[in-house]
DNA sequence: CCTATCTCAGACAGACTGAAATAT
DNA sequence: CATATTTCAGTCTGTCTGAGATAG
């Protein structure tokens, strides 16, 4: 039994396949209502993944123009889903970051509901919830590192956006 | 320790909402450079969830008119992303289904790449891994009956679709 | 003739851009 | 004056619907 981490993994990458689809599927409906655009879902995505950024940086994320970006904003502000605050270094600028309501619909959208889990979560016997428990909370720790860094080096960014005058 | 179980699970939640938006993340790239439609990316989401269907169908689960709804496969068949096959019961229907591709362009956007996920699994320690293996493996079957059942129900809606004659 | 799907034409919403205006 | 953002005008792409055409 030589490679048994390696058939671990493999079991696991096959059960999150399956688990994930079914937690995601309880946010199929919600799909299936959602009243955005294309373009304003990739801001919330692209919001959620960088933390609060300018207008420029949007833009440059989002791989439109200034114009676009601000306007996108705006939309989403409208929506609830985004607000906008100033930048206390450069009150010129404005950071756009999502509202509590948009990073719930991501959240939901994304990762499906909660509710759905918790109840498969207690079917489970004693030592499998154990086992997940323990696991999982490795795994967090080992990817716990990704969330900072981001915010940081998004206020900074913005630099010589334009090669053209 | 009474309530062992409910820290578990909440345990459990807070590490599953941490864990997953870390492997989610490894899609943010996708999502910008995703080239499709709000209305072609619900699509991909009803097919993935209701599994093959007719037009009408596809028309009722979308809640927008039959000739949208066959335009719309029209569009996601052109993309590769979905086909179209007659129903072997009746031949005046048509059932879209996900192509492997499209499968695999939803199951990205939703659950994100596996590498790093599987890299991340290469950190934990023994125990830890087998822990997640089982407690993955036993939750794989308690929610393992949803992915049947639909299909057939699927086949044979379509009834009485307009109250107003 | 009825049903499922597709084609067509026209209406409509939203996104994008460059240029100009505004704020700091 | 320079920079960040916003407003404006115009264009363009894509969706939706209802009516009619085409298969089974």
């Amino acid at each position: 039994m030589g490679g048994c981490r390696t058939e671990l993994e493999q079991q696991i990458l096959g059960a999150y396949g399956q688990v994930f689809r079914a937690v995601q599927a309880t946010s199929d409906p919600l799909w299936m209502e959602l009243d955005l655009s294309m373009a304003q879902l990739k801001g919330l995505v692209a919001l959620r993944s960088g933390g609060p950024m300018t207008i420029s940086h949007f833009a440059e994320v989002l791989g439109v123009g200034k114009p676009a970006a601000s306007m996108l904003a705006d939309g989403l502000v409208r929506h609830g889903l985004a607000d906008r605050a100033d930048d206390p270094v450069d009150r010129r600028r404005t950071l756009v970051h999502l509202s509590p309501r948009g990073e719930d619909l991501v959240a939901r959208l994304r990762q499906g509901g909660r509710e759905r889990l918790r109840a498969w979560l207690d079917q489970l016997d004693d030592s499998d919830l154990e086992g997940l428990a323990r696991g999982l909370a490795a795994l967090a720790g080992v990817v716990g590192d990704v969330d900072c860094v981001q915010v940081l080096e998004t206020i900074g960014a913005g630099a010589s956006p334009s090669p053209a005058g």
